[in-house]
RNA sequence: UCCUCGAUAGCUCAAUUGGCAGAGCAACCGGCUGUUAACCGGUAGGUUUCUGGUUCGAGUCCAGAUCGAGGAGCCA
């Protein structure tokens, strides 16, 4: 009996008669050879056989065995830089198959398909190279979140996905039953975050979102995952360096764990390897400036350049970056900013009345308080929004009645504030967005592996 | 909620001015010892999303519905 082993480690197996199990991906045939593409979950490998090493019948019924069979297949490791796969280089001269089940006609062929069809068949969708590749690179996403924080002090604490009466407003909010009264899916841990750093110091939670938003955009999804890291005694200064060391460990790391898939993906890594710290820091008014810039330049007729010197892209009309002070950034402010930059670049000083209730006010300027979102370069826009927290509590009252917010929900976090309070900071990044954007995908949809989106629930 | 666009074979798409429903891929049959989304020959595959209307005649025009896509709003 050959050695059972993985696609990933045929490497070291050159020479050697192995056994590997896994799915038919593709075939192709010759006369008297069939290539058959296993693949196993840990790579792809083309597998050969000629007809004279099998029985007829052995032979002709693999000829048309259908795609997503399952099989096992034995045969020699061969360097072959003629076959393809991934890694790819090696292909198995095969002795024998067998197979566990032919499959029925599978939906999903190596041809073009559409968005509406594929989503439909995201429970097969995600065997595909590309879907496999960028799950993988999500992997590897979230294992160097916690491997950061880990390595960095933090200490994970879970936070409510259940929690009570609205806290900041219920239209984006998901209502469940809760027994005799209602409950809301969580759109944050980061309240409860703050009360765990008063007992840890650095702490994060990590898990599932939800946000009840009516949008349909490349950027939404109603279900999607969030790390969001707090720390005592931090001011909005600390926390942006923490963040940019934070984000260039990720892409890092992917860059290092997954070249195979990232070549997959076609992915230009080049616009990944020069992301490290520091990133550029540029203010909401500064922000504010140089989009009335670009706008002018467009309505003058003046080419606007990114930072590579090409034209900057997906603005068509001037009046798609009209915005005024005081306004939160749309999307093609967005789209339009990050292209200004090759790193991701900081956006700090928000006006304080977009944003929310618990962001703390510079003192010498309270219309604007110490926040800052980190845009994604490439037109990819925020992934992080982060801020120093209110740390008065005095303060916080007043900005707790200010909107109006129901103030017996907020004993609890006022209290934070009355027992050894400390200035404190804190982030959340969104993961699918990440993933979208070190993937170089045109949608968030593909960024998870069974996406929850306005009009889709099905698989 | 609003704007724009779309729905034709399993999939991706054609169909001229309103005049016989077409192709590629997939499937099936046959050929080929190095294929990379192979290639060559053949077979089969249709309630043109639904409902109603105009017309001698509707995939095509009109009205409504349903579903989808892109964008906006929304997104502390």
């Amino acid at each position: 009996m050959a050695t059972v082993t993985s696609i990933a480690d045929l490497g070291r197996h050159v020479g050697e008669v192995v056994t590997l199990q896994g799915w038919l991906y593709d075939k192709t045939h010759k006369g008297k050879l069939i290539f058959l593409q296993v693949r196993d979950g840990s790579g792809r490998c083309q597998c050969v056989m000629f007809k004279g090493d099998f029985d007829e019948a052995t032979f002709e019924a693999l000829k048309s065995l259908p795609q997503e069979s399952s099989l096992r297949v034995t045969g020699a490791v061969k360097a072959e830089p003629r076959a393809p796969g991934v890694p790819g280089g090696f292909e198995l001269a095969l002795q024998s198959v067998e197979v566990v089940q032919a499959a029925q006609d599978y939906p999903i062929t190596p041809k073009e398909h559409g968005v509406d069809f594929l989503m439909d068949q995201r429970h097969l969708w995600i065997r595909s190279s590309r879907q496999w590749a960028l799950l993988r690179i999500r992997a590897t996403i979230m294992r160097a979140i916690r491997g950061w924080l880990d390595g960095a002090g933090y200490i994970e604490m879970s936070t409510p996905v259940l929690t009570p009466a609205a806290a900041e407003g219920t239209s984006n909010l998901f209502e469940v039953d809760y027994f005799e009264d209602k409950a809301y899916l969580a759109q944050t841990g980061q309240l409860y975050n703050e009360a765990n750093i008063f007992a840890f110091g650095k702490v994060y939670c990590f898990g599932p979102t939800f946000r009840a938003e009516k949008s349909k955009t490349r950027r939404h999804l109603t279900e999607f995952w969030m790390v969001e890291p707090e720390i005592a005694y931090c001011d909005l200064d600390q926390l942006l360096e923490i963040e940019e060391q934070f984000v260039s460990y990720i892409v890092q790391t992917v860059l290092r764990e997954n070249v195979a898939e990232l070549k997959v993906l076609e992915r230009d890594v080049t616009k990944l390897e020069n992301i490290m710290a520091p990133f550029p820091r540029i203010s909401y008014d500064d922000a504010m400036a140089r989009l009335k810039q670009m706008q002018a330049d467009m309505r003058a007729g003046v080419p606007v350049l990114r930072h590579d010197g090409a034209p900057v892209q997906g603005i068509d009309d001037p009046a798609q970056l009209d915005i005024e002070w005081g306004m939160d950034f749309g999307s093609p402010h967005e789209t339009a900013l990050t292209q200004l930059y090759a790193k991701p670049v900081f956006i700090v000083g928000f006006p304080t009345a977009v944003k929310a209730f618990y962001m703390e006010p510079y003192p010498d300027r309270p219309e604007v308080c110490k926040s800052a979102d980190l845009l994604a370069p490439e037109g990819y826009g925020e992934i992080i929004g982060g801020s120093e927290r209110i740390s008065d509590h005095d303060v916080l009252l007043q900005r707790i009645r200010e909107q109006s917010l129901p103030e017996e929900n907020y004993r609890w976090y006022l209290d934070l504030r009355r027992f050894g309070s400390v200035p404190h900071s804190g982030f959340g990044l969104g993961v699918e967005r990440t993933v979208a954007w070190i993937c170089g995908l045109e949608h968030i949809r593909e960024a998870s592996p069974f996406p929850r989106m306005l009009n889709r629930m099905y698989p």
